[in-house]
DNA sequence: TAGATTGTTAATCGATTAACAATC
DNA sequence: TAGATTGTTAATCGATTAACAATC
């Protein structure tokens, strides 16, 4: 039903420029002004919301407020989601301190490593041992894992995640996995988008 | 002239499944054998490979060493490429220790910061203070960088990168950068990703 | 040769844009 | 009302797939 991967990060995008247009002092908004400043056409914008059940007004446009509060909404946002970290390197120390998901009710409850000198139950968040991940995320009924372990290791992780029933992971290992009917994947290659950089400058 | 900027991505994904047909022995293969593993059709990847000149033949298909040979010459993994990061904090970090890149000769040839604490002229890649950033970047003919630093310095280095005539930026600050004629921009923002893997598994 | 695969053209599919009737 | 914008339908554009002639 729904297969367009780009409507959520457009959402977003829309969300960012309306909190921009409030601090102007907008109260409301057209198609017209989000379309101009992202470089996309209004009827993209007005699709968006009207997929979404934004609705606007023939008279005066869209009331910033009540699309924010919406998109917010349709994303999850509203609600707490409780997300869990498995492998506590310094990608995962990067997101574990990253202060954007505090706005967005996104709170990683928990880190995970096999290394013991990084457990600690009493940080926050705890990080625990690996051989505690499937227990914990049954029992706290976690359904989106950040996957950043080394390479070499990921395979018997991503296992693991399967058997436990978790329903999403953000994969930051180079192993690029495919998503199923029971657990959506979104891969983060950084070595692929440097190549398509490179690849880019040098034409 | 090209605008589909998953030809590279899927370029990457032929090496790494040749890697692994080699691995096994294989010298030659089909459109079929990798159209069928990754799940897409044989004429996308015989479109792919005619696109970039990569020749096959209709006895005996594609030699793997040759193909593997000419993706990395198109990417330009064949030669040297000197990338610089700006803002060594977690991720700076985790990309510096990041060893998949010495394979396809990616390198971190500087980093750049503007804690003097963290800045050592001696490590390997030096870490420098960002007010040499522009002098490096023209002495040493650096047209990649790696932007990792944190969200509310990124705008003045944005412009810093501009005026130092930088022509490719992957950019992990959350601000979204647009790409013009003269820079391209990749943005990775895991918030976004992390936003549309809660929405798929909700709905 | 007969069979199978490449390379390419035509068809399909999906996403974005253009156009416009409905309506505030 | 007249004017302007939404919401939606039709047209376009681009990427992927299907089909098939060329050819090894």
């Amino acid at each position: 039903m729904f297969s367009d991967k780009e409507k959520i990060s457009r959402l977003l995008s829309y969300k960012n420029l309306l909190y921009r247009f409030k601090s102007l002092g907008f109260v409301r908004v057209f198609s017209d002004n989000l379309a101009d400043t992202l470089g996309v056409s209004s009827s993209l914008i007005r699709k968006d919301f009207s997929y979404f059940g934004i609705k606007g007004n023939q008279r005066g446009g869209y009331h910033i407020d009540t699309v924010i509060e919406k998109i917010q909404e349709i994303i999850g946002f509203n609600e707490a989601q409780k997300v869990i970290l498995i492998g506590v390197g310094h990608i995962g120390k990067a997101l574990i301190q990253y202060e954007g998901f505090r706005n967005d009710n996104i709170a990683i409850v928990a880190g995970f490593d096999i290394d013991r000198n990084k457990t600690n139950e009493k940080s926050n968040p705890p990080i625990l041992h690996t051989e505690k991940l499937g227990e914990y995320i049954s029992k706290n009924k976690i359904k989106v894992a950040i996957l950043a372990v080394p390479g070499p290791v990921s395979q018997s992780v991503i296992e693991l995640l399967r058997e436990s029933k978790i329903e999403g992971i953000l994969n930051f290992t180079p192993l690029k996995l495919k998503s199923t009917d029971n657990l959506v994947v979104r891969n983060i290659n950084i070595k692929v988008e440097l190549a398509n950089l490179i690849y880019s400058v040098k034409h």
